[in-house]
DNA sequence: TTAGGGTTAG
């Protein structure tokens, strides 16, 4: 670089060449470089030192950075040079350093520019930041900042990744000229956060604004369809994808295969999936996953296997999947060889999700006593999911004593989730103990607890119609209850067992299927409905008969499982 | 001619 009878190097050339220094990581001429930089006597010039201070940083050097900061005399440290060390110590993680920093600009009196605030606000990425970055908000509003775009963009995600949506919410729409990163910073927020009808809204509104999606934006559509069970929508941002020119993209290729695996479209995710020369952790991962939430557990453990074979080292994520396909497909043996192999191969602490998986994993398999033991000998003690998994074991094996326990110990933790009432209602139910229902009745009532509305939503042309119990506000109404009638006439004249009639209060999910069979579905092959309750056990059978009398599949998504009915016989998965 | 905003699985 510096080569003896070149011109000799000046206060304009020093900045440039520590910049290409440090973008090409030559850590020994980096040091090299400051002794030209003294020796050429512009170590006082303001641009070398402030270069200097980057480049240190970038060679996570901090110590060299601050010593040279530190011979920067006071009067002399302006905005430019603290802003470069603050970066230094925010992208290093050491925030309050960088807050420290900021503290003395201000008792200095060194102005605090846009800069300052791009630096530090990244350091605010998780819940207990939230304070500090709200400061930081305030901040800027004070020094009139937040007219930066720059800013504003940073901020709002900062509100995302602190967990405070309604923040995030508020600012994006003072935000008055948003941009591209404006709509993807909120999306992503949104779809982090499994608000995927909201994302939905604004990827439409996005486009009636005309900012063109990017490959970030489509990211976090197909993560909310596959929350939303959206396979339309999903179908759709495929074919913008490959029109677009970006198909090569390995996050849309796994969100596609994550999408299609979640909405049931196995074939067309492990498609993908196999044509994906490059598959990482988290293209696995979803394929896994795929499998194992619609009861292919042997395929799911069969491409943990091969995933092991391909060298490609496993994270607790991937682990998650695999035990809870175990689960599902009866492999206890092999569920539980994992789980001990987490830390004794490949040295990953098993956190509570993996004890609540394998909780589960010897309560269905009817060893409740192991599963007790397990939950005693957790080093994070349990948790809500542990005590609730062991309570869905019970109802399996119709343990009353050990659920009352388990019960116990879950509303100590959860006392408002209901669905840990409503299961051992349930389980009392099942034994005939009707002053158990009751008992939790009024327990329930006792405690302000009232169970949400049922509601169901089925998928058709790109548009989601929900129904509640009883509905009469859909525009088809008059036809839906004729079809449901027709459906109910239909499998009793085939003596399809048992089946309820439709009352005055017809369950969502009866509307949303009649619904279906009216208008067709988007989903692929199967009728994907989706209910925020549990399906109840009246409609397991309506479902079950129906899916005989029309030669169709249904799928029912609701709080805890997908429920494949076909051909008159059905099987039951929890997702998770 | 020194400092800088958004990204996938569970």
């Amino acid at each position: 670089m510096l080569r003896s009878g070149a011109a000799a190097p000046n206060a304009f050339t020093f900045p440039f060449i520590l910049k290409s220094s440090s973008a090409l990581s030559l850590t020994p001429t980096g040091t090299q470089l400051h002794c030209h930089v003294i020796k050429f006597g512009c170590h006082l010039e303001p641009f070398v030192q402030t270069a200097l201070i980057t480049m240190y940083c970038r060679f996570s050097s901090l110590e060299n950075a601050h010593k040279v900061f530190d011979e920067i005399p006071h009067s002399t440290r302006s905005t430019v040079c603290y802003n470069a060390l603050i970066s230094g110590f925010i992208q290093k993680s050491r925030f309050s350093d960088g807050m420290l920093l900021l503290r003395e600009m201000r008792a200095r009196e060194v102005p605090v520019n846009a800069v300052t605030i791009l630096g530090l606000v990244p350091g605010c990425t998780a819940p207990e930041h939230l304070d500090l970055g709200i400061s930081l908000h305030c901040l800027t509003s004070k020094y009139n900042l937040i007219t930066d775009l720059a800013v504003a963009n940073c901020i709002l995600s900062m509100y995302v990744h602190c967990g405070s949506i309604s923040s995030a919410k508020k600012l994006f729409h003072e935000i008055p000229h948003k941009n591209l990163i404006t709509w993807n910073a909120i999306i992503s927020g949104y779809s982090q956060h499994g608000l995927g009808t909201e994302v939905l809204d604004l990827y439409q509104d996005m486009q009636s604004a005309n900012i063109c999606p990017d490959e970030v934006t489509l990211v976090g559509v197909l993560s909310s369809c596959a929350n939303l069970g959206a396979q339309r929508i999903g179908r759709e941002v495929e074919e913008i994808i490959n029109r677009r020119g970006f198909g090569l993209n390995p996050y849309l290729k796994n969100s596609l295969i994550s999408m299609y695996a979640r909405c049931g479209g196995l074939a067309r995710a492990r498609a993908i999936f196999d044509a994906m020369p490059d598959k990482n952790l988290i293209s696995w991962t979803a394929i896994i996953g795929g499998y194992g939430m619609h009861g292919h557990g042997d395929i799911a453990v069969e491409l943990f296997d091969r995933m092991i074979t391909a060298r490609i080292r496993p994270d607790k994520a991937v682990f998650v999947c695999v035990l809870t396909a175990c689960s599902h497909a009866g492999l206890t043996q092999k569920g539980l060889d994992y789980f001990h192999s987490m830390k004794s191969v490949y040295d990953l602490d098993p956190g509570s999700e993996h004890y609540s998986c394998v909780v589960d994993l010897l309560g269905r398999a009817g060893r409740l006593a192991e599963a007790c033991r397990l939950i005693d000998s957790m080093p994070m003690g349990p948790d809500g999911p542990v005590w609730g998994a062991l309570l869905g074991a019970c109802k399996i094996h119709k343990n009353v004593d050990l659920a009352e326990f388990a019960f116990a110990k879950v509303v100590e933790i959860e006392p408002k989730n209901i669905g840990y009432y409503v299961l051992l209602s349930n389980i009392y139910t099942e034994t005939g103990d009707s002053e158990g229902v009751l008992k939790i009745r009024v327990m329930m009532r006792e405690r302000g607890l009232k169970k949400d509305p049922g509601y169901s939503y089925v998928e058709c042309k790109g548009k989601t119609h929900l129904f509640i119990a009883g509905d009469r506000n859909h525009s088809q109404t008059k036809e839906i209850y004729s079809k449901l009638e027709d459906l109910v006439k239909g499998c009793r004249e085939k003596e399809y067992g048992e089946i309820p009639s439709n009352n005055v209060s017809v369950h969502s999910e009866r509307l949303a299927i009649a619904f279906a069979l009216l208008n067709g579905n988007d989903s692929e092959r199967d009728i994907l409905v989706i209910k925020n309750l549990r399906i109840c056990g009246d409609c397991h059978v309506f479902v079950k008969s129906v899916s005989k009398l029309v030669n169709r599949r249904f799928v029912v998504r609701d709080a805890t499982r997908f429920h494949h009915f076909s051909g008159g016989s059905c099987s039951c998965n929890d997702y998770w």
